[in-house]
DNA sequence: ACATATTATGTAGCGTGCTACATTTTTACA
DNA sequence: TGTAAAAATGTAGCACGCTACATAATATGT
């Protein structure tokens, strides 16, 4: 993914930031950035200045309330979203490229699981049965 | 350690560093640094210019190679490298503070088998008996 | 011995993290 | 209503990580 993002000329922290802006449903402000990755805001400030100096998304101040920045996506941006998820899709298929059917189901299961684990208190780590596996794609946060 | 490091006004990365240095018998160039912490040869740079900046080292050109740097330890470092030792003392005896002699004793015990077990290759890892301990202090990095 | 390679360090410039302080706008309360 | 608190962002300045390029000194090989 690393690599991939290096040829639109975008650094790591540059393309999670990316990753999470075009998965919301309404335009986010940086403040909603600094709380996902749980960034300073002069932190967040100086990667958005730059993914909007590069072209990638634009900052207009919401004129519901004028304190507010609205993070839109420009084409580019969109561009940067898509090469993401065809990098993702192009892997997950690479991972499994020999796994039987049942291999594949049954991979996808165990990293649910795996993922549930990691969720929670660690300090309540307890053995899962095989029902409580929650549903939806292998990679949340992309 | 990082709050008695803030006392002297050094950040972590410099006490890491000048515990290193002080350890060292021969006065070390800045290669060594970077061997020992696997940084460029910059981020040294840096760190080393902003330690002799505060007085808590000199930068001197060895005669007999005029390539290297040698890093010899003025007044103040060594200062600092008593106050790291001070605050190890101090600290690891609070934690045993309530232990019993039985308890601390296989308290260190156990403590260098974990040690043990985190030098090695992680692909080999193995259940160890109880003689294949290493003797030495507990902090071997300070 | 002389050209070349290697080694050690310097400098420029960037990205990403931080704290501290300032500004603007909204909210809340007396 | 009017003032004070809170919220969102901006800016300055630093530490520390990096790459790329430059320089100086030593080692090496023919």
């Amino acid at each position: 993914m690393t690599n991939a993002l290096e040829k639109m000329e975008l650094t790591a922290a540059q393309g999670h930031v990316m990753a999470f802006l075009t998965h919301q449903s309404q335009p986010p402000c940086p403040r909603d950035v600094e709380t996902e990755f749980h960034l300073s805001h002069p932190t967040v400030s100086g990667i958005l200045s730059r993914l909007e100096q590069k072209g990638f998304i634009e900052l207009r101040t919401d004129p519901s309330d004028r304190r507010c920045k609205r993070i839109y996506i420009l084409p580019k941006g969109m561009e940067c979203h898509e090469l993401m998820h065809r990098t993702i899709r192009e892997n997950e298929q690479r991972i499994v490229r020999n796994f039987t059917p049942e291999e594949q189901s049954q991979f996808a299961a165990l990293l649910q699981k795996a993922i549930a684990n990691m969720g929670g208190n660690p300090e309540n780590t307890r053995r899962t049965t095989a029902n409580d596996q929650t549903t939806g794609p292998v990679h949340p946060g992309i």
